[in-house]
DNA sequence: TCCTTAGTTCAAAAGTTATTGAACAATTGG
DNA sequence: CCAATTGTTCAATAACTTTTGAACTAAGGA
């Protein structure tokens, strides 16, 4: 059971960047960047958006190429394909993400602090 | 006569992304970018879509903060922003327009040989 | 096995974007 | 003034995107 990706050259610019330019898509696409080495499931963006509209955000930018899905379980680990897209995009996913850091239009990356067992 | 532009400090991520992620706003910013410099009015980008349909996508543009359109007769000067840009989004246009010359899926910025008076 | 958890799929609705042609406005040159 | 040039606006349409809830699948634990 694995999910369908694109290879790192067949990624797209222009469809990049369009991923890119939903708020919600870029707000989750921050949040992996701050916790980059860390695979998330999918409900730890439930703050960005219902499960099924999810779903719907994640698999836009998997198939983008923007981010990795693996299947575990139940789960779909997800993490930013960043080696891939800084070989493709030398430079683009961070200044995007340093000029997402700046933009005081956008909300800044939640805490999701995660409970630690006592 | 002058049309409305944001200020740097009103210019969007999203926006911006949202903007250069259509193919053909994406070919203008490449073309503009290969003349840099030139101010071009609209008709010199009649390779890239209809007059009407430039007019659209040059007003999106515009409205994105990405190119500045100065008023000029019948004629509309169009520049890119790139000092806007660079100040609020540091590295962001050069990596796109870095990676748009690398994307194969991309054509080539047009020659639009320019015919010097003998 | 049954129940729960995690996530997808489907269809519908709502909203947005892109494209077109016809009509329009504004400036320039004859 | 008249005609040409430059570009916009409008209305219609087509196409795509986002969002939603209900139904569904698949794996894991009790």
């Amino acid at each position: 059971m694995t999910l369908p990706h694109p290879n790192t050259d067949q990624i797209s610019l222009p469809i990049v960047l369009a991923v890119l330019g939903d708020p919600t898509r870029l707000a989750i696409v921050r949040y992996l960047a701050s916790k980059e080495g860390v695979p998330l499931n999918c409900s730890q963006f439930l703050d960005f958006g219902s499960k099924t509209n999810l779903s719907y955000h994640l698999a836009k930018l998997r198939e983008a190429g923007v981010t990795r899905a693996e299947v575990v379980g139940t789960n779909r680990m997800i993490t930013l394909r960043r080696t891939d897209l800084d070989a493709r995009f030398p430079g683009l996913l961070d200044s995007v993400i340093a000029a997402a850091g700046d933009d005081p239009g956008l909300p800044a990356v939640g805490g999701h602090d995660i409970e630690l067992p006592a």
